[in-house]
DNA sequence: TAGTGGTCTAGACCACAGC
DNA sequence: CTGTGGTCTAGACCACTAC
């Protein structure tokens, strides 16, 4: 653990415990350095850290004011279904529908870095909230994590999870969102009227060295979930939100 | 112009220029400190701005490859339809279909921050790309901006640099995303049948002092433009990208 | 083992906010 | 004016990569 990430936790650990509240500011960061015996350098590193996590914004002059005494997770908030619903207090569900092994389509092949004909594997799986069904997924993974998800259970409501407790840590992921109508099987699955309109993000995940941890395709019931991002000139941050 | 900008720009242009194309590894930052003659700390700034521009990615040990060798803008990218499609090589068009000014209802006024019944400016445009309507736009405008936007000619492609050109800079903007069924107005306005599935994505910006500069609500025809988020650990990046 | 980025220190001056 | 964050310097050592 280094320096200021320490710093940083301990701080924001005081500020989701109420010490300093939303639209409070927070003492200089001369006397913060000094009161955690680092230098203004260290201290302002861990300020960077809470800023980007959306907690934190500073302003010249001014100081650093409290925006949010909720912690986000960038990437992981974006790509775990179920951690982004039990942090918002919903109970995540999953089934799988589909479960296959199969050969690299070209364009699985291509969004999956391996070659045409490696060994994928193919999930549909059902996603709910608090019981009721809000998306379909579709996900391919590649031969050398086969292994670790086809064992899963059928109702393992966090692949993600399982993912990480096998030592696979997803670090980077690209998601497009669009619209699109529900083909038969996205209305029989989701319970709507076929090209009844549905939120589609297409996502491809890699870990640390770069390999592809999976490409899937999610389609949202509209209504039930969306995508918020907020943009400032120093820092952007994205989530899923109800409704 | 602090010196780590003027680095990091000069920087850039040398990646846009071919100097070092994608892939290749810039020399090391105590080389480029040196070049420039700048700390280490300043150029470590530079580099970090180009980080987040998504240029450059760093790694421990090895060095700065470049990414991209494209440069996006963070909320300016999300921000300006006009300028998106300029820098993509698109002829960007906007269409006034109606403008009219009004009183807030209860939501505009929350969403706008005003009291209920404050003068509003409401105009609904039809963007389009090399001629082709993609877009149905929505907009509510407080009424201290309405003065601005109000003279504009119908077919001014930017409304976003026009009122940079007044002074009025976005700073700060809230995009929500989700997919929604065509109404007969969206369905008449867009070309398509009623009830087709359409990307939507509510916006609101607001200037450095945290009034609000307008919301909106625009609706996407599928397959023309959607919305790409690129998320690591240190840094989210968004931006819209065509089919 | 050599070279790289990651972290940290201890200062300094500047630009801006707010009284 | 005083205090704040923004920038910058000139060093140092560590963790990791690649040979």
């Amino acid at each position: 653990m280094t320096r200021y990430r320490e710093v940083a936790s301990d701080l924001g650990r005081r500020i989701v415990e109420g010490e300093f509240p939303i639209g409070a500011t927070l003492p200089a960061e001369e006397r913060l350095a000094r009161e955690y015996e680092v230098a203004r350098g260290t201290l302002r590193n861990a300020l960077a850290v809470l800023e980007r996590q959306g907690m934190l914004q500073p302003r010249q002059g001014s100081g650093w004011t409290v925006q949010s005494t909720l912690r986000t997770q960038g990437v992981a908030e974006l790509r775990s279904f179920a951690e982004w619903a039990e942090s918002r207090g919903f109970v995540p569900s999953g089934h799988v529908v589909r479960s296959e092994r199969g050969t690299a389509t070209a364009l699985e092949a291509r969004r999956l870095r391996v070659p045409p004909g490696d060994a994928v594997l193919r999930v549909t799986r059902v996603r709910g909230l608090d019981g009721r069904p809000v998306m379909l997924e579709r996900t391919v993974y590649p031969g050398w994590v086969a292994p670790v998800v086809e064992p899963l259970p059928p109702e393992e409501p966090s692949v993600v999870r399982a993912l990480a407790e096998a030592g696979i840590a997803m670090a980077f992921g690209s998601h497009t969102l669009d619209a699109i109508a529900a083909s038969s099987e996205d209305a029989r699955l989701l319970g709507v009227r076929r090209s009844s309109p549905l939120l589609r993000v297409r996502r491809v995940t890699a870990v640390r060295d770069g390999r592809v941890l999976e490409s899937g395709d999610d389609r949202y019931l509209p209504g039930e979930v969306s995508f918020q991002v907020d943009a400032s000139a120093s820092s952007n941050r994205i989530g899923r939100t109800r409704g």
